[in-house]
DNA sequence: CACCAGGCAAGTA
DNA sequence: TACTTGCATGGT
């Protein structure tokens, strides 16, 4: 279950946090995320699938695996361009094969190609040497941080934007920072919490909340209104 | 056919 | 600091 919430917080917003997780937890249940096999792989698939459907990044993934190179030091190795044909199919391949084989250069270089060395370190020290790897921001670190090591870091994107901006709750100003601290400083500080509330937004998003599509049947329909902090 | 997807960096004013 | 643009494939 929940952990209790943290004391620095606003009651009502937990409240309407808390209310929104049940709400979708319900409708969706354990969503099980990151879709992966190991710790590497998350963080291969957080980089190709930027700006990308994720059916796509399975397929690039697939290649990977079939060319048997999904691991720091093959990858290290494999010219740039080959990489960046094996990935094809998950967009913007050239562009991601360079991100890859700097996050890969800096794990190698940095830690010898140990995830677990990379992670026994505060993670929020590591957020900012994660950003200063190119190709890597906000979004994608917190991927990294929270699904492949197990960091209590909240991930915002596009559809945690989106479907608090249908109920009002942002103005459409707020700096990813100020999002996240919207959910972390009114949230127990819990993987498990953060890694299915995540998950959840982004399958709530994808189902109900696309551009194209009205929120007909969105669990969040009856949901109260706005949250506060920002409106 | 048009539209869009689980961002990011670089360029411009 | 605050926009704008390039990057690209495959599903719907």
């Amino acid at each position: 279950m929940i952990p209790q919430a943290p004391i620095a917080c606003k009651p009502g917003i937990v409240l309407r946090l808390l209310e929104m997780y049940e709400r979708l937890e319900k409708h969706f249940g354990n969503l099980g995320w990151w879709p992966a096999e190991t710790p590497f792989e998350v963080i291969v698939g957080a980089i190709l699938t930027q700006n990308t459907a994720w059916m796509n990044v399975t397929y690039a993934i697939t290649n990977l695996k079939d060319a048997g190179v999904l691991s720091a030091p093959t990858l290290y190795r494999l010219p740039i361009d080959t990489l960046a044909t094996i990935i094809r199919p998950s967009g913007y391949h050239h562009v991601k094969a360079k991100r890859l084989a700097a996050f890969v250069g800096f794990l190698l270089d940095e830690y010898n190609g140990s995830l677990d060395d990379m992670f026994a370190q505060n993670h929020w020290v590591l957020r900012r040497k994660l950003l200063r790897i190119h190709g890597i921001g906000e979004e994608t670190a917190d991927c990294i941080l929270l699904y492949a090591g197990e960091k209590p870091v909240f991930i915002v994107d596009v559809y945690t934007r989106r479907i608090l901006e249908r109920h009002g709750s942002l103005s459409g100003k707020e700096s990813y920072s100020d999002i996240q601290s919207l959910f972390m400083d009114n949230l127990p500080v819990s993987v498990p919490l953060y890694n299915q509330y995540h998950a959840l937004l982004v399958q709530t998003g994808k189902t109900f909340c696309r551009k194209e599509k009205k929120c007909e049947n969105c669990p969040l329909k009856e949901a109260t209104g706005t949250i506060g902090c920002f409106t």
